[in-house]
DNA sequence: CGCCGAACTGGCAGTCACTGCCAAACCACT
DNA sequence: AGTGGTTTGGCAGTGACTGCCAGTTCGGCG
């Protein structure tokens, strides 16, 4: 009896509804317990112990103890990169990848969310450590694209692509560590823009001889 | 811990000296053993073992796994920011930081090490984020430096100073990946100011044959 | 020269994230 | 029910890292 015919977004079998259930039963434990005491004072088997399943099975879920921050930290690459290709051909390259950046920031549930995590992320040296990690993978990912942008050969050696796609994400990180240190207040998108434009724009604000 | 004043420059007393030795042997076996059979596959009880030290020592010598690699990593920073601040005034921020650079990348004991750890680094990816993680750091404490250099106030929550370091870093960044891509032919300052001559599209006075 | 206090070293046990293995529980389909 | 494939939980083990407690070594002092 499998009572396919629902909406094609919900999941199959019963079992992949619990799954899914215990899952986000555990992210919602693993960031109240972070928040509460701090990741590094937090030990998977408290996580556990509180969302009632066992160590094991929480580590077949998740695979790492980072991954019970975001659980949509992957998706932000694929996102990036979809909204990127999805440019006309005709735009430059740095609109492609802002318009990249927008369509990533919409994944947050929230500002308020976005904020708790972007804090516990900035606090938190392993944290830090992590998500550095990932994004250098994404920049490695975005660099065929950009490349394509560029008019550059695929294979070239040319340190351009990588250094655009190395620049927005600083941009990006500069504006968030600002965003935060503001507590939430004022947009993310804007803040990347000023940045943009210190780095790249005239030099009005920047003192340049 | 405590640095006698004795005779400036030479090893103070034996103790010391024969730290130093050991903590040089421990050095050069864990490089050894690191680019031998990698990084994650050397563990810490062999290097311990073939150095001749207990891993307890060992410890003491080296807080953490990824402090055998390069024990001149918290100087970057320093001869960073020293660098910085020894610019004349009216230097510009990024003629500054490029000054910043070339002064920290002289401490490389050459080439081939260089090319050997960052290869290292670039293929492991624990190494990587801790990498990142503590440049990021460093990137903490040149703010209020640039920010002094941008005319702005210490205090003040504009991005454009962490927007501008963050893009010298990227560009480092970008710049090094292709180095290492390209085997280590070529002079990295050159593929420094190629990656900001992309980015900020204006070739200012960086170019220095 | 011998001794004492201070710093260093080594070993042991313990914590924590994470993995492999195996038996028990589970659900789906017949 | 029964069977087969999946999932789960517990247990032991690995590897980085820390605290604790002796044992050792160095430096200076009488």
């Amino acid at each position: 009896m499998k009572q396919e015919g629902r909406a094609a977004g919900t999941p199959a079998t019963l079992w992949d509804r619990t799954r899914l259930l215990a899952s986000r039963d555990v992210l919602e434990t693993a960031l109240r317990l972070f928040t509460e005491q701090g990741y590094d004072e937090t030990t998977i088997a408290q996580i556990a112990r509180e969302a009632g399943v066992s160590q094991r099975t929480l580590f077949r879920y998740f695979g790492t103890k980072e991954d019970l921050l975001g659980g949509n930290q992957d998706r932000f690459g694929q996102v990036l990169a979809d909204a990127i290709s999805e440019q006309h051909a005709e735009v430059g390259v740095w609109e492609a990848l802002r318009a990249g950046v927008v369509a990533a920031q919409a994944l947050h549930d929230g500002p308020e969310q976005a904020l708790k995590r972007f804090r516990l992320l900035h606090d938190t040296a392993t944290l830090r450590a992590g998500w550095l990690e990932k994004r250098l993978r994404f920049q490695e990912d975005l660099l065929p694209l950009v490349k394509a942008r560029m008019d550059l050969a695929v294979g070239s050696t040319d340190p351009a692509a990588r250094a655009v796609i190395a620049t927005v994400f600083a941009c990006l990180d500069a504006a968030s560590m600002t965003w935060v240190d503001n507590d939430g207040k004022g947009d993310l998108m804007d803040l990347y823009d000023e940045c943009l434009a210190a780095v790249r724009g005239c030099p009005t604000a920047t003192s340049q001889p």
